[in-house]
RNA sequence: CGCGGAGUGGAGCAGUCUGGCAGCUCGUCGGGCUCAUAACCCGAAGGUCGUAGGUUCAAAUCCUGCCUCCGCAA
């Protein structure tokens, strides 16, 4: 069967990677163009590319989906089947139109929760105990087509948004053969999604890094794991703005407001006050202008005074 | 040439401006105290100061090249 894939970051080159694998017919690969990134600007290529470059299949980049150039290119390889997993766009009904055995997407969450461009991210942040991945076919509407078929995970208390990516990405992988195996055999089953439950889950911004220290210590610790890698939890401690990356709970309690340091042990790490006197202990940070490193680490060569 | 920071015993830092015996908080090892301890006391080991050259009586420190690492921004 002659499938095209579409995807960009990380996420989708686990799927791509497994598919070439699995001796799929990937006939072409769709991938945002290349972007100066980085220390230097430099172009860089994604990681879908570098997948599909190696594996020695034709890569296309456009830079717009709806002038007519991308749909030129995916009628020319002929596909009967488009696999898209994170490609970064939407795509047009023209596109959607060309493949006769459709068009299927890999998302980052049990649909219909959280539509959308950050589910894995979102499903941290609220402190939900399992979530998964889910394939579909795509429709017009953003994220709101029929489900094939959906994969279950729990997400660990501590888990980060990142470590979590990775799991994700490998359990997509593996529904993304499936789903593409059933479909060939035309057994793939398809569910219309309930939108009346449905919720939306949007981009992160670094509006969202401040820890809000008057939450409880759970809800702290899901903002922050929710948003490592980035954007990054931050907090205010001696006049700087930390970036936090790892936290403890504690069973002390405090008079002290929330927000404000209680002990700074060079042994532990920097123990915040939260809501109702409950405390949590920062064990990894990054002040700024450095690097990632255990607070421990930090407050030996930078003593701080509680 | 996007902007910027840094390489100093195992870890995190100071010292560099203004050259002059390599320092701090930990860790490690040995000993002591203790019912006990991540606590306390005593002692010890461990560094060609990223690298190559230059200036100097003398370089971690000043000058030049190179390597490596990191932050911001995207």
């Amino acid at each position: 069967m002659r499938i095209v894939f579409m995807g960009t970051p990380d996420f989708a080159a686990a799927s791509l990677k497994r598919l070439i694998g699995e001796g799929a017919d990937v006939v072409g690969v769709f991938t945002q163009p290349d972007k100066p990134k980085n220390r230097g600007m430099k172009l860089c290529a994604s990681p879908v590319k570098e997948i599909a470059v190696k594996a020695g299949i034709p890569v296309f980049q456009p830079e717009k989906m709806r002038d007519g150039t991308a749909v030129e290119m995916l009628k020319s390889l002929n596909p009967e089947l488009v696999a898209v997993v994170a490609y970064g766009r939407l795509l047009p009904d023209d596109i959607l139109a060309i493949p006769p055995k459709g068009t299927i997407n890999i998302h980052g969450s049990l649909l219909p929760k959280y539509r959308g461009a950050a589910p894995v991210q979102w499903a941290v942040l609220n402190g939900d105990r399992t979530t998964g991945v889910s394939s579909m076919y795509l429709a017009h509407e953003l994220d709101s087509g029929d489900v094939i078929y959906t994969s279950e995970t729990e997400i660990g208390e501590f888990e980060t948004s990142g470590q979590l990516f990775e799991r994700l990405s490998e359990l997509g992988a593996e529904l993304l053969i499936k789903t593409v195996r059933d479909i060939e055999k035309g057994c793939a089953p398809r569910t219309p999604q309930d939108s009346s439950v449905a919720s939306f889950a949007p981009p992160l911004t670094k509006e969202m890094s401040p820890i809000d220290w008057s939450r409880t210590p759970r809800e702290i610790v899901k903002h922050i794991s929710g948003l490592d890698p980035w954007p990054a939890a931050t907090a205010e401690i001696g006049g700087l703005t930390f970036k936090v990356f790892g936290a403890e709970y504690t069973s002390n309690k405090t008079g002290k407001p929330a927000g404000a340091v209680v002990s700074a042990d060079a042994k532990k790490g920097i123990e915040i006050a939260c809501g109702k006197g409950e405390t949590l202990l920062i064990t990894h940070l990054q002040a700024p202008g450095g690097k990632t490193m255990a607070a421990a680490d930090y407050l030996r060569g930078h003593p701080m005074d509680v």
